[in-house]
Order: structure tokens, then sequence, then C-alpha cells
DNA sequence: ACCTCCCGCCATGCT
DNA sequence: AGCATGGCGGGAGGT
């Protein structure tokens, strides 16, 4: 196989144990059959083996694994080193990760804890792609053969690929299979995971609970009541608060099957989460405080210790991933009461919507073909299969459901392609590590290992190679502008809204107001979400999309551009695009103004200034009517869209075919959304969870994928070559289209360039574990969305105004943090909190009452 | 003693 | 029925 092996990793860093690999690793499987007979005696035959050797995971096979288990890993050292001496020969590298051996070889045999941490399986997992992949390969993972490879137990990676997933940085395909997406769609993603976390308002919530924090320190007993209010709000009444999905473009449909199985976890709290960092002001989130939106309720503390609990276990879970990914992190926030652990977005600032960049839509081209398997998969988003009880549907919708159901299937059964072995050839951008230098060795080792064993790797150690792999993505920019303009169009899709209402669905797609040029996504949110959601600010006139989806995007974006302007400095990020011009008013929404800072403890930072922006949002919610409704999955409009409007109208696809362009926008979310926008204003929907997002598709179109892709282009692609079944080739094409349309077509997006990142700089505290961090940034792929947007982080600026506060004693800080003006510029205090959010460094905040800093800090 | 978070049991739901 | 997924929380390593 493709051998990959490399995996290795498992080194013992520590331990060192030797290193001297043998190079087994190569094929797992049989290597750990040969191992095991030697290591037997030691250790356990890991399951790793086991499992390597294909068993089906079936529970005898379980078993098996685990009463072997003990010591797998041992044996994967071994095979390790044997790998890396023999492919690579990086020792030194190795050496250095394993430095000190002591000597004892034996304690190898247990690798430690860290060795086996997520956060590195997660680096070597990634270490075995390219950053941004060439859609023309085929990027298909094997689920068993990475357990297989990096000698771990599927339970593993699935941790790992559910937190990717919800990035869209993989798909699934099919059963073991996901398809390797890289970051081309990250810029996106989480440009409309901003969106959305900004029309959940979590920047809101996060000072709530903040706020309540911080008086429940003091003292303050008081102005619960609307706090608690407004996030029961958000969450609904449930206390779940979201469940709900985000898609990207491209990316991701299949999951719907999958996804609607338990939509809850992991995914969907990556996206929460990430939405936390994209929300925030100071960019800091503290686990607790991310622990308690998810859950929704705040006083969930009280309520649910152990619940509360679970959510952090998670939430570590998925940081570990966040990290690895150089997305966050770790940083402490220093308050008076202590330190509390707490993560820093590193990441690629984004602008509201992905940028979109244009791109265009995805749309194949082909159309009937790619569009169906799209198309199903957008179905069972948005309607979601599973089975919840709830979901009723409208019986023609059901029918449709189903068929596309049974497409799925097909496709999902089908088999799919072989996997991963071009990788190689895809591009991989790594390369541009610069900063992954710094980041741990280890991981760096694990690169070299990597590379060296494999062949694409390689690619990275060359180099950052820029060049290469920018071609893959496109930049999309360009085109996207276009394709905004005619969006327009895509109002009609609307229609189909009717559909969707379909009342019980239990989930139900909305469409999110993408950014600006963003590409739209949808949202699902599930019945139980449903509830109330006040709709955005924005979004609340009415549904019109551009209108409302400008509105929003204007929003995000204004408050981002403004944010870039103040960050910009700071960040680097180059952002400033925006220029989209925001709509004047728009920014009040209190989105973000306070956003999180604020609060007591948590967040240092924050707090000072945060109270009275917190009184202020406080206000505004009131005002608002907070709601965050539920997030829900987001289908990324282009595809989806297009395909959902097919799938859903039916009929009309076929005009709707025709340009593709508008047809994604017609997406059939949209529609839904439609209805909302009055509606929504004031209050629940009841029945249909739809919650009015914003609808708008973007005219942008787009989804932007990532990659640029010119629906045209998509017929072109390339398809891996077997395509077991037409469905599977449409299904491919699809992505392809997404992708490698946009590869092809633009230019890289990202243009290397981008790296500029100061925050490359602060890597310095992170912890070194996994974190390297930032390092990574350079890669985004998309840059150019990123810049182009600019989003910066602005946030606070205008919104804040709301003054609501409450208490008093925030009056200082609040100054501080209010800027007065501008969005832009946040002011002193604010800048503090830009600190934490650029600067790595610590930023201390007075609060009133008392100053938080913020360290970054190792945490190892 | 607390922070992290690995491990893997077992529920869930698709096949 | 079997298997792929993945929620979940015990409990242990690290500091």
């Amino acid at each position: 196989m493709e051998n990959e092996k490399e995996n290795l990793f498992f080194e013992p860093h520590k331990r060192g144990l030797m290193k001297t690999p043998l190079k087994e690793s190569t094929a797992a499987n049989t290597v750990l059959t040969e191992i095991q007979p030697d290591i037997g005696p030691l250790t356990t035959p890991t399951k790793p083996k086991e499992i390597s050797q294909g068993e089906p995971w079936t529970p005898t096979a379980n078993l098996k694994m685990l009463i072997s288990a003990v010591s797998p890993e041992i044996r994967n050292r071994d095979q390790k080193r044997g790998l890396f001496d023999s492919m690579n020969g990086l020792p030194e590298a190795k050496d250095c990760l394993h430095e000190h051996l002591s000597g004892d070889e034996y304690e190898k045999s247990q690798p430690s804890r860290k060795e086996k941490s997520l956060g590195l399986l997660c680096h070597k997992f990634l270490a075995r792609y390219p950053n941004y992949p060439n859609p023309a390969v085929n990027n298909d993972i094997c689920l068993d053969e990475v357990a297989e490879e990096l000698n771990v137990e599927r339970r593993r990676i699935y941790d790992i690929v559910n937190v990717l997933e919800s990035l869209h940085m993989v798909s699934r395909l099919a059963k073991n299979r996901y398809t390797w997406h890289g970051r081309h769609n990250l810029n996106k993603t989480l440009g409309t995971l901003k969106s959305v976390g900004e029309e959940n308002k979590y920047a809101e919530q996060i000072m709530m609970i903040k706020k309540k924090e911080y008086e429940q320190e003091f003292d303050f007993s008081k102005t619960y009541s609307i706090e608690d209010h407004i996030i029961k709000s958000n969450t609904g009444q449930n206390g779940h608060p979201d469940m709900c999905f985000v898609e990207l473009p491209g990316v991701e449909f299949r999951a719907a099957s999958v996804n609607s199985r338990k939509d809850k976890s992991l995914r969907v709290m990556s996206q929460k989460f990430v939405m936390l960092f994209l929300v925030s002001t100071p960019q800091i989130v503290s686990l607790g405080i991310a622990a308690k939106i998810l859950i929704g309720e705040d006083r969930v503390e009280d309520l649910d210790r152990s619940k509360f609990k679970t959510k952090i276990r998670r939430l570590y879970d998925i940081a570990n991933v966040l990290s690895s990914l150089n997305l966050i992190k770790k940083v402490h926030v220093t308050e008076e009461r202590g330190r509390k652990p707490a993560f820093k977005w590193t990441g690629p600032e984004i602008s509201p919507s992905p940028s979109g960049r244009g791109p265009v839509l995805p749309l194949p081209c082909s159309d009937l073909e790619a569009k169906r398997p799209s198309k199903d998969n957008c179905a069972k988003n948005l309607f979601s299969t599973h089975g919840k009880p709830n979901f009723t549907r409208h019986p023609s919708l059901i029918k449709l459901v189903k068929s596309i159901e049974s497409d799925r299937r097909k496709i999902n059964s089908a088999p799919s392609s072989p996997i991963k072995t071009n990788k190689a050839e895809s591009s991989r951008d790594l390369a541009p590590f610069p900063s992954k230098m710094a980041q741990l060795a280890a991981i760096c080792k694990m690169q070299l290992e990597e590379q060296s064993s494999e062949p694409r790797k390689k690619v990275k150690v060359q180099l950052a190679r820029s060049g290469q792999c920018k071609p893959v993505a496109p930049p999309d920019t360009p085109a996207s502008a276009e394709l905004d303009l005619t969006a327009p169009s895509l109002i009609q899709p609307l229609g189909v809204v009717p559909l969707l209402p379909s009342p019980l669905s239990p989930a139900v797609p909305v469409i999110l107001p993408q950014a600006p040029s963003g590409p739209s996504y949808a949202i699902y949110l599930q019945p139980a979400q449903a509830q109330t959601m006040t709709p955005p600010q924005g979004l609340s006139p009415t549904p019109s999309c551009k209108a409302t989806k400008s509105k929003d995007a204007a929003d995000a974006i204004t408050e981002k551009a403004a944010r870039d302007a103040t960050k910009s400095g700071a960040s680097t990020r180059p952002g400033s695009l925006l220029p989209t011009p925001e709509r004047p008013g728009a920014k009040n929404r209190d989105k973000e103004p306070a956003g999180e800072r604020g609060s007591k403890r948590a967040s240092l930072l924050e707090d000072g200034g945060s109270k009275k922006k917190f009184k202020e949002d406080l206000k505004g919610l009131e005002n608002v009517s907070a709601t965050l409704f539920p997030s829900g999955y987001l289908i990324p409009l282009t595809q989806c869209s297009s395909l959902g409007a097919e799938s859903i109208l039916s009929s009309k696809e076929n005009s709707s075919t025709l340009s593709p362009n508008h047809r994604i926008y017609s997406s059939p979310i949209t529609g839904v959304i439609p209805v909302t926008s009055s509606e929504l204003t004031a209050v629940n929907f009841p029945s249909f969870h739809v919650t009015p997002l914003k609808l708008m598709v973007s005219p942008t179109s787009v989804a932007a994928v990532p990659v640029g892709n010119s629906p045209a282009l998509t017929s072109s692609h390339p398809v891996p070559v077997q395509n077991p079944s037409s469905a599977i080739v449409n299904f491919t094409l699809q992505h392809l289209g997404l992708l490698s349309p946009s590869v092809q077509v633009s230019a890289s997006p990202g243009a290397v360039p981008v790296s500029p990142r100061i925050e490359a700089v602060s890597v310095i505290s992170d912890n070194a574990g996994t974190q390297q961090g930032r390092a990574t940034r350079y890669d985004s792929p998309v840059p150019g969305q990123n810049q182009p947007n600019g989003q910066s982080v602005a946030v606070m600026g205008t919104q804040q105004p709301v003054p609501v506060t409450p208490k008093g004693s925030q009056s200082v800080a609040e100054s501080f943090f209010r800027t007065p003006g501008g969005p832009g510029k946040p002011t002193g205090p604010s800048c503090v909190d830009f600190d934490g959010a650029n600067k790595t460094s610590v930023g201390t905040l007075f609060v009133p009452q008392r100053k938080l800093e913020v360290s970054t800090e190792d945490v190892h």
C-alpha cells in the first residue's frame, strides 16, 4: 500500500527508545505482524495491529485488541524507528525528539501519554496529506489504513476526522473513506463559521457568561436574569443549543447521513468552538466558557457538573486537533483567581464570509451527473434523514429524500477510490512552514519522516514550495467578485423554500448569511433546537437574499474590517479588503461588540472592558432578543444549493442547472430563508427550526469554494481513475469540481505570500507540544480569502454601543474597551485584547477590580 | 490536587 | 445480525 506509513510516529520522543527504526513500518500490517512476534513477548500486540490486520472491527476483534493491547505502541515505536531509519534518514530529527532517550528503552515500552496524544496523532495524520492537495488527484483517506499506519485505534481517527470534517478539510466519501481537501476550503469554512457565530451571537453569549462570572465573583448577584435569559434563548429551551453542523462547499455532504446521527457532537462542537474564537475579540476562549456556551445553558454549571466535565473533555480533544492545525494555541489567562487554561486563535483572520470569492459556484457542470450526488447530499442534510422522529416532511419531499438517500447509499457503498496513493503527487503544501520549524521538533520530525517516507511529503520538505501548492488554490477572488454580482438571481430559487419548511424535518436548513462574498452555507437546525431565534439584526429585514445577506455580511465584514484595521497592525492580516461596503447601520448590531471580552475572569482581558460592553451588550441583547440560534449544519450553498435546489425543486432543476451560478444561489436552503426574515425577527419558529438566517445566498456565490472553482471547470476535472459507479463518478466530479476547478483554475489562492502573520512569531509561547502552531497559517491557502476580506477583528467598535450596563463598576473598564467609534478601533484597552489576539504575548487589562492577564504560556 | 485527556465500553444507527 | 460511528466518562499520567 501505500505505504505511507510513516507514521511513525510514535516516537517516543522522550523515551527514546531508540531510534532505530525499522522500517517495517511500511505496511503496517505486515509489519505488525512481523513485529508482533517479536514484540510479542514484550508487549502485547497491539490493537493496532489487529486493526491493521484488517480485521474487521468486530467486537471480538476489539476484545482481542484490548487484550493484546497493552503495549502496542511500543511496537510502533520500534516500527517507527525502523521506518525512520530506513526511510528517512532523518535520524537527526528523531534524535532530537528522542533526545535523551534515557536509555531505557523500555520506557519506551510505554510511550507516554504524550506520545499518544491526540495532538501528536493529528500531526501525524496531517503530515500525510498536503495542505493543499491537488484536486485532480484522488485524495481519499481510508480510515482503516490510517489507523493501521498510525497504529492507533480507529476510534482516535474518528476524533481527528470529525474535527477536520467540521472544518471541511475532509469530507466523508463512503464508509471507511474520506476525501482529503486540505486547507483549500478552510478560509471559507472559517468565514462561514464566523458568520454563523455572529449570527448566533456567540460573542454576546460569551460576554454574558463572563459577566456572570464576574459578578458572581464579586458578589454581584444580580443581573442574571437577563443574561440567563439571553442564553436560554439562544440555546433554546432545550438547552441544547445547537447541534447543527455547518457544511461547506464542496465538502461534506455525505456526511449527512452520518451527521444525522448525532450531530451533536464533535463535529458541531468543533464548529462552535471555532466560532467562539472567530467571534470573540480577543480571540481567546477559555474552555470553561466554551463549554458553557456549547452546553447551552449557562447555568449548566450548577446543573451538571458531569456534563460540564464531559464537555471539557471533548473540548480538549477538539483543541488538540485544532492546535495541530495551528489554528489555536494554548494560553493561560490569569485572573485574580488564578490562571485559567484557554486557547487563543492563531489561525487566519477571517472575514465574515469566507470570502468567498467567488468563484463560484462550484457547480459542476455536468449537470445531472454531478448534481445528483450533490443533491443527495444536500438533501440529506437538509432533511435529515436520519430519522429523527420528528421528521415530518412534505410527502413529496420525502420521496425525494428517499430517492436521494438510496442514491447516496449506492454511492457510499460503492467502492471508492483507492486510497491515498496519489497523495504524493499532490503537492503538498505544507511546505512553507517556517514557523513550524520553530515548532516542536517532534512535529518536525514527524513531518520529516513523513516526507521521507512518503514521496508526497517530500514535497513538503522541499519546501514550501509555495508555488506548487498554490496552483491548486485558486484564487478565487477575482472570479468571486463577479459572481457576487450575479448573485441576485439567486433569489428565485427561493421558491423552493416552501418545501423546506417542511415541518418536521429534523433539521432545517438555513442559509447563512454569508459573508459578503462568501459562499453561502446552509445550516441545519435540528428541530429541537429550533426554537427561537431571533434574527440577527441584519436579517430581520427582509429576507431578500441579497439584502440580508449583504447586511449580515456587511456587518460581519465591517466588523471584521474594523478589526482588521485595528488589528491589522498587529495581526497582520492583510486583509483589509473588505471593502465591502458595509452597511452602515448594520453594524450596530451588537454582535460582537462586546464580544467576548468581558467578563470577568475568564477572559481576562476581556473583562475589564467588557463589562461595559457587556452591559451594553446585554441591553442590546435584550432588545434584540438575542437569539442565538442554534447553529446548524452549514451547507455550502454552492454545491448544495445547487444541488439541493435541484433535488428539491426537482422540476426546476433543469432550468437552474443551466447556470450553475445561479443555481447555486438558489439553493433550496435559501428558499427557506425567505420565510424567515420577517418572521424571524420576531420570533421563534415554532415548528421549524428554520431559523432565520440569513438567507441569502450569497451572491457570491458561492461558494467560493476554496478553490475556486468554476463550475465549468468542474466538468473537466480529472476524475480519479476508477470510478466504480457512475454515481460515484458523479460524486467525485462534484468534489473535484469544487476543488479542482479552483485549483486548477485559479492559482492558488493563497499564494504563499500570505504568511505574513504575525502570529507566527508569537509562536513562541505555545506549548510546545503540538502546537507548533501557527506556522501553518501561511498556508492557509486561502489567503486570498482571508486577505481579501481582511477580516479583522475589529469587532468591537461600533457595536458595542449599546450601553446597557448593568452594573456599574465597569465604567472605567468600559471606557477601555469601547472605542468610540469606529469600528475599527478599539481603543486602547482593546488593544490589550488585541494583543491577546495577535500577539501572543500577554496583555493585561485592568478591570476595575482586577487585572487580567493573558499569558500565552506554553502549556506543557 | 488539579489539569489533561487517553482509552475503550457501549449505544446508535446504517447495512 | 454485523459493523461502522462516535458519545461518554472513568481514571491515570503530568505537573
